[in-house]
DNA sequence: ATTACTAATACACGAGTAA
DNA sequence: TTTACTCGTGTATTAGTAA
């Protein structure tokens, strides 16, 4: 009830085991680089113990993957992790750039069946009418994103979102997800009342995209599989609007 | 002796107290702007008494200034906060960006008064002849920074830099000071060897960069003042090598 | 509704130690 | 040297309360 709400990706990370991990980043760029506990240490003003435990809980958290040595450890930063730090570094883009915009790019690809079945069910779909204002098209457009829009995927975390809800099912748990407002691209051609539905617990690394819209999008774009698209995110800082907390009311 | 070195400004910062103003700086930019401490307590996964403490804690380090009233209050980033926000951020651009150069820009200045006397002191004379590897000119060129560059330098923090120790004079103390390797352009010619030295214990909001060099500069770049000069500081990262632990060593 | 105090508690930290 | 354990201590945190 009170806990982190669907979109507080950011807030989910220690902050100061976050300052860990750019400093892991800082000195052996995302791959693989030795690091001694003492060192990270120093940097962070803090003991050696206190260092260790932190990439003790990098590690248990996912964004690091280690393998301790007799005489160090070597560290690498999984792609979680270059996630978390995305977000971060998204974060403070917003707060220097004026012109921020989060633009992902892919091409279309098979693949309406399992999304179909999830966003027809009653427990999504109600919510998508309430805080989306529309009922999607009973099928999604999934988007294969290119290697380098995989890796800056991790920068839709602090971006402005409508959470939607886990609900209980007759025989399982639906999980909470995130819509992300978004602009489709395709050969010139833009449509704005689109979202990218992303499961909470996923994948950070996942390279497809679903997007939700009133109507079926391979229609409205004539589009095709393979067919080149761009996602434009909306750049509104999460932080400018009420946000999840209007939607807590609402929904109370 | 084991405390923190004099370029470790972004370890001075506490990372929650951080993330605290990354926040206030994201719901209401850098200017004035209303803040809950239930809605700061919210996204950071904590309390409204922590965010509350937060916020005295910003303040009481100079990083945000308060007008605490009924209904909430009144948070404004200082400049030194912004400072901070501005080194952080310069981090994430070293951790994702290629080529990141910190270029401030400015005019010259005249007093050379001041600097000279400091830079001849014996206490500091033998650490730049040791460390930075020349006898100063007896003098610093002044820089008068441009707006743009004031707000900019606050990414100096994370910059591979020489750190100058503070030293026990006959009747005083004289504090501790960062070297940063520049390149000086002014009029097309560059001029390399030169050392911005900045104070630790400075006021952050400080318009004035100060710049040491093996000649006088003034002559080697016919100078005058007014002449518009571009300071381009060396982009290494402070993370990449052993930095202030070698000067250490180096002194022990 | 706010902010912020005080008091009880939990948790994070660093010293010491073992591997 | 390393990493990381246990353990005592201290600080940060939250609950409750006042203004």
């Amino acid at each position: 009830m009170s806990d982190a709400t669907a979109t507080d990706a950011a807030a989910d990370v220690d902050p100061a085991a976050l300052a860990a991990l750019k400093h892991v980043g800082l000195v052996g760029g995302l791959s693989e680089t030795k690091v001694s506990c003492a060192a990270l240490g120093d940097r962070l003003d803090a003991s050696t113990q206190t260092a260790s435990r932190r990439l003790q809980t990098l590690e248990s958290a996912g964004y690091v993957e280690r393998d301790v040595v007799s005489d160090g450890q070597w560290v690498r930063v999984t792609d979680a992790g270059e996630a978390a730090l995305r977000a971060e570094y998204a974060d403070y883009r917003r707060l220097f750039e004026s012109d921020v915009e989060l633009s992902l790019r892919g091409s279309v690809t098979g693949g309406m069946g399992e999304g179909r079945h999830y966003i027809t069910l009653p427990g999504y779909a109600e919510q998508f009418r309430e805080r989306l204002g529309y009922d999607p098209f009973p099928g999604t457009l999934n988007v294969d994103l290119t290697e380098e829009s995989v890796r800056r995927r991790g920068e839709m975390a602090g971006i402005d979102a409508v959470p939607i809800d886990a609900w209980e099912g007759e025989d399982r748990t639906y999980g909470a997800a995130t819509c992300y407002g978004v602009t489709l691209v395709a050969d010139g051609e833009r449509y704005e009342a689109v979202h990218a539905i992303v499961p909470d617990r996923t994948h950070h690394d996942d390279d497809q995209l679903e997007l939700i819209a009133p109507d079926r999008l391979r229609d409205a774009l004539d589009l095709a599989d393979g067919d080149a698209v761009e996602v434009r995110v909306e750049p509104t800082s999460r932080a400018d609007e009420p946000g999840s907390a209007a939607v807590e009311t609402e929904a109370a």
